[in-house]
DNA sequence: ATTGCTCCTTGATCCAGATCAACAACAGGG
DNA sequence: CCCTGTTGTTGATCTGGATCAAGGAGCAAT
């Protein structure tokens, strides 16, 4: 289960700046360093059930994974999507409340929960960042809340793509391609899932933003954005450019 | 505009063991209760705009303040609802990203910002209780966002009352009283903000839980729940007595 | 008591998105 | 090469909740 085959010095790491340990100094560095431990996770593994015992907290190194919520019957709603840089797992929760699945191949930088605790509350630096991500990530599901509340089909979807596309060309920091384009990394139900939508009402209003040319497909993953501004319009957004994820 | 016709001694504070400061010690106290300042607020005045700069933080001490948002076209979604000890504003963000507004009249607890953010920094209670504070509130909005996403109307009003039930049992500690009753603190048409609906279909949403003996009203905003378990069916949750706000 | 609020309820109709169903495109794997 | 499973598209139909519309109940001001 645990794969030592991967290893990263932290000084190298490629979320080194972004994530949990982003404020950390050499000396703490060193002491994460001793701690932690990779796992590699497939794509469509599970990586943590919810209401189980939560042994560990962690970043998401690459891949994505999403953090979902079940009704007995089978309805579900992604409630996140984790990026590299994430974090994973609750310090000061026994169990989880969620389910953590990897939606592409993961590689997972971990901590076991206790020693990471203590590191903590000694070191001020990791709680810091951490209290930074967690308003981050709240303010985000906040406007997720707005979107599965009160947007159209056709808006969450236009909702969706940009959020992508911002987030990857902040990754990418290529700024002004004629045409920007970006990667789906969801499937059609995972995005119906994300949007509180069914696969097919995502199908087809993505078909209908493609009439109308908002956006281009090449296959079904791939989506190039002509006029950006067009799409944040169709997404509804309050116009002062907001920040999200 | 500033209201020093009220003023607590934090060791009497009615929220003193739930808010930021539950954590302080002595020392930490006389440090905040210096720089501390109440202000209070009408029914239905909003107490930050979306967009404005935040020059002050601080926790609800009585009465109920909500956090909305707002499409350009003035579709409108609730998306926290802030109860006495409940925090407001964001250490090291210099703008509000919601509107804040006082459901009932709200008395704060208030804070400038820069001198909370020195506090912040040299204190480490406040920030370990923030954090907790923000992870919780991160877990009540996923929580929501099923709620937004996968329910149907009847679940949703379901699921708001059991909410208002559970906190304010857990408030005044009355266990079992044979049937549980709580108010609304809500008008018709808060509540279609908080559940993405529309004040009608609360209204006949409510109507139909009472005429099938789920609930009973005294008056429109007074609830009673004979059966609490029966609501929880309703209101769709996993099993588990989950864990919300 | 009358007027004018705000808040709530209920009825009639409509429609966006769900549901049910068929099929297309593609990737392995024998 | 065909078979089988996964993913995606599109059409036909249904329906839960929105929208449009009317009126009631409570209450403060005149």
């Amino acid at each position: 289960m645990h794969d030592h085959s991967v290893h990263i010095q932290c000084q190298e790491c490629p979320i080194r700046h972004r994530a949990v340990c982003a404020r950390c100094d050499t000396g703490e560095l060193n002491r994460l360093e001793q701690i932690k431990y990779y796992r590699s996770f497939q794509a469509g593994q599970t990586i943590i059930w919810s209401g189980d015992r939560m042994e560990f907290v962690g970043s998401v190194v690459s891949g994505i994974a999403s953090l979902t919520q079940t009704l007995e019957d089978g309805r579900r709603q992604m409630v996140g999507l984790l990026l590299p840089s994430d974090f994973v797992g609750r310090p000061g929760r026994a169990v989880a409340a969620f389910d953590v699945t990897a939606t592409t191949d993961v590689v997972m930088c971990c901590f076991r929960k206790k020693p990471f605790e203590e590191l903590m509350s000694t070191t001020p630096h990791v709680a810091q960042r951490l209290l930074e991500m967690t308003l981050d990530e709240l303010d985000a599901a906040r406007e997720w809340m707005l979107l599965l509340g009160r947007k159209t089909a056709r808006e969450k979807i236009a909702s969706l793509i940009s959020i992508i596309a911002r987030r990857d060309s902040a990754l990418h920091l290529r700024k002004k391609t004629v045409t920007l384009s970006v990667d789906l990394p969801l499937t059609r139900e995972e995005m119906a899932d994300y949007l509180g939508l069914t696969l097919e009402t995502v199908s087809r209003q993505i078909s209908a933003l493609k009439k109308d040319g908002v956006i281009t497909l090449e296959g079904n993953r791939h989506v190039s954005i002509p006029d950006l501004d067009r799409l944040l319009e169709e997404a509804g957004d309050d116009s002062d450019g907001g920040m999200l994820v």
